[in-house]
DNA sequence: TCGTAAGCGAGACGGTACGTCGAGTCTTGCT
DNA sequence: AGCAAGACTCGACGTACCGTCTCGCTTACGA
């Protein structure tokens, strides 16, 4: 979730003549431009933050933020990147693994408002080629970690070869996204379980459970 | 996914001394500016979406909209009720049930652009109560012939009568709630097939599968 | 100095399609902001001058402002008009129309702050085209009542038929002007009798005077 | 009242406690900043002129501008003074001295823009007491010379003792500042002969003419 | 059959935010 | 120190929508 080349995706506006003249750009107020967004998305989301908000509360002025972003919306974005991600586990067990990742998870996602944060933006994709283009790496990097562990349980010999990882790996996160979207809810930790064991061993009634 | 009743939820401040005097209102401008929002919707998405250009599009006085819906949200709502529902299969057996409604589930979803439609609301719920509490409804609505699947299922014993029926319907319909709001993309209906039976046996490899 | 024909000179913007719909103009905003950009002008001048803050003196949306002015720049010129002008003398005595005309002149000038006003739209003449041309028949109308004077009395034999009548105008005001932009003064009525006698007379001294 | 040493006006921050440390201010950049100054003064006049757009056509950095000058104000008063002045005319003839001197007035009026730039500064003098202050010297300059020329004609007897030489002065140079500023015109040296001659003489007709 | 009350399209109203630009200040590394 | 460069905060620019408010007109009802 780092961010270790910012300047390359967003500074594309006026890169300087030479290698660096005149005062360089503050880091301070970059931060507090990002800082000062994230809290407005999480207050007020997407379509009511407003750049002259973020300039007041950054302490900075609009223009600075122009410098930087072309536009609110690559402003948006980096900042929601700036969320901290989570950790992946690898604990040789699917279950354990899964049961784990997806925790963390929860609580990043709670923890930092990406719950909140997160469905503002991914609910303009549609209509915003930009943003969806902008938006797709961060939002696949956190469907990665749940990819990862079932390759890993692939080698293991966990699961059959033929399974469908992806599908796997979005059938375990489908719940948790249902909440969000289709429910308006705060997922919790405590879904947690439930999930993971419905999803392992399915939905029908078996013999030997 | 009717809106029988539409007037008693946003006509609120009509009801004039007596009963019906004036000029009524017309229903073709009603209808008009419904349809214009939609169109709206689903080419600019919510954020985009401005009372003004649904007036000029319905060939409508800004004040004959204000008329009817005390904002651009009720509006919005109201217009994203009026998209099709579907309908639900019973057919004895819990697979195909799931498949056959699942099925038209998603093509209800990109036949009517729903599926552009419903994130931009959905994004914005956890910033505007107000949205939240007009989109529940609609929302349930379209979850609900799942949960009912599943309870028929489990009367006919074909699952245990300890399964979280919510979940289930989650588990079912999680991966095209990913497809749309984490990876952006257009749920096929070629996925039901994979996400029903991998839903109803499980992740894990079965001796006896 | 009326403005009979206003918009036909400002409001070439939007003629709107039919006569009149909508809803018409508020001929009491448009005198408000007319108002508050004089008192804004006599304030502060020419280029301390803002359309934000004659909106907000006025009460009125920027917007109002510029749906009747493409740009500020005919605002001030039309605000600039408003000043009342001043009453001819038709006294069958070139001294005496000259005097008394000059002394209302003066008074006007004086009691308008049509002197504090007049020399920072003057001054931009040169390098603004626009102005310019909005501003000539204003200045040409204040200084035709001299003109007038002048072929009266020649009309009358009081002078000699090839007096140049605008050099003998521009002669008489010349004084003013110059107290008024050379040297950042406010021109006195009292300067008015000297002015005129050695107008008349001429500098140089004669045997008969 | 005399301004000697321009930069004792201007330059005030300078004096550093040890007389003469780092590098010293270049002459070259002040020159050319105070050029560029007048020619955009020219070009774009009083209201239309930018800090930036003199530092970028003098080659120069914001900061040296405003080294040594506290605003733009006085930088644009300096860069005017900077004009050439005209001579003055010793004939021993008051006609003549007159009819010369204003002569070289306006060829110096015209050949240097001085005729763009004056009112420029000179309208704004109303409502700006710094920028009245500061051109008060350079305009007042500008009119001795012709309140000179009656002084030694009032000694040589070639007017009466009590002729307002002020006035005087004034009615001469007030043709030149009614076409500047009522007219906005371009006062052209074939009016001096009928202005001196018309002041001089006077408007009325007379016996011996 | 006609008056009247409310609806209609149009568009102006006071606001707020947009993204741009300039003022005057500050901060780099270089001279 | 001064220098060119260019970032800094602040605030005005002219535009676009919001939700409200007239206009002059049309439409159905009830007297």
């Amino acid at each position: 979730m780092a961010q270790p080349e910012r300047d390359d995706k967003t500074d594309r506006s006026a890169p300087p003549p030479s290698a660096s003249t005149g005062r360089p750009r503050s880091e301070e107020a970059h931060q507090a431009i990002l800082d000062a967004t994230l809290e407005l998305l999480i207050e007020v989301g997407f379509s009511g933050l407003t750049v002259e908000g973020v300039a007041q509360r950054a302490g900075v002025g609009k223009a600075t933020i122009y410098r930087r972003w072309p536009s609110k919306l690559p402003l948006i974005v980096e900042a929601f990147g700036e969320l901290p991600g989570f950790e992946e586990v690898d604990s040789g067990s699917l279950e354990v693994d899964l049961k784990e990742t997806l925790k963390r998870y929860l609580e990043a996602f709670n923890a930092t408002s990406l719950g909140a944060v997160f469905p503002s933006l991914a609910g303009e994709r549609a209509h915003n080629p930009e943003l969806s283009k902008l938006l797709e790496p961060v939002a696949r990097s956190r469907r990665e970690p749940f990819v990862r562990i079932f390759e890993r349980a692939r080698e293991r010999g966990e699961i059959a070869d033929d399974v469908d990882i992806g599908l796997a790996a979005d059938l375990v996160v489908g719940p948790i996204s249902v909440t969000l979207f289709f429910r308006g809810g705060t997922p919790s930790p405590r879904m947690v379980g439930p999930i993971v064991d419905l999803a392992l061993h399915g939905i029908l009634r078996r013999r030997d459970d």
